[in-house]
DNA sequence: GGAGAATATATGGAATTTTATGGTTCTGCA
DNA sequence: TGCAGAACCATAAAATTCCATATATTCTCC
């Protein structure tokens, strides 16, 4: 296995889609995933921006229980509940892929490739073409705002 | 089946209402059924939408509770005595099919495609049409509030 | 240190199984 | 006896599993 596997999802991964949909996830988030026993993975399209979000399927969990906590009937259910029928849950096949929904690739503009983009506790998936442009718009506006990060430091991660 | 999907209703299907008023439940609904062990689906008329809402038949049990647990003569105990007086059981046939009782179909207005909208604990049924136009609202508003982001991201902030 | 063996990853394609869906028959009941 | 609902088949499309290969990358033993 490749070096010390780090437990979120990081770097930037192009691979091919194959005329049925299929495509690899990388190595490095199938590690990711399965450290979170996660049997599968979870998409929706980003509200944002045209690719599709992805996460352990542990995510989907969450997003319930924050449904149960609010008023049924609110806004803000409904609001939630948006998502979970956006969502698709796709399974890893034994190879390490999953097929993209065809909606989902529509969403995001995939062709026969797919840029797999790192986010820490989730990722992202976009078209490679549509990624570059984001990633330099994003680029700029940090350089321009000179963007500081805080880190919040917990004694609990690793070294 | 496979892939141990997660034991919500997700995702939205679209399937087709033949003239005898058959349709197809998803089968990954059909899987989260069975996995609650659920003889059949409860179905009722939703007083806020042109839909129906679906579930287990379980979930009946929750209803009748949250009656109990009110005060018996309010607006609100008799909002949801009107969901037991409305709500039918249809069962799933071999094939993995319900009938849709007419009135229902009517009160959703569909005619010959019905989608199935999973909510995560229950699911909708909506003419596809009258769907598209409440999802499209949904996610206008979702996206303004920016309500269902924040809830979903502080609850993944977690370790 | 390096040749070759063993592993891991990404990818293409075929075989097999599930679904969705249309049609027909059977059955109880009004 | 006619009709609604249930149980039965049949089939095409779609999804899942399985197999094959190319290309790296790592390991091991000399």
């Amino acid at each position: 296995m490749l070096g010390a596997a780090v437990s979120v999802f990081l770097s930037t991964f192009e691979n091919k889609v194959d005329r049925k949909g299929r495509v690899s996830v990388p190595s490095s988030f199938r590690n990711v995933l399965s450290q979170q026993k996660s049997t599968g993975i979870i998409l929706y399209p980003s509200f944002k921006h045209p690719c599709l979000e992805g996460s352990g399927d542990e995510r989907i969990q969450e997003i319930v229980s924050s449904i149960d906590a609010i008023d049924v009937f609110s806004d803000e259910a409904e609001n939630l509940q948006t998502i979970l029928a956006d969502a698709k849950q796709v399974s890893v096949d034994s190879d390490g892929r999953v097929i993209l929904p065809h909606e989902f690739v529509v969403h995001a503009g995939i062709s026969d490739l797919a840029s797999f983009v790192g986010l820490g506790k989730s990722f992202q998936i976009w078209s490679p073409k549509n990624f570059s442009i984001h990633r330099q718009k994003n680029r700029l506006r940090a350089r321009e705002q000179g963007a500081t990060l805080r880190i919040i430091s917990s004694s609990s991660e690793r070294t």
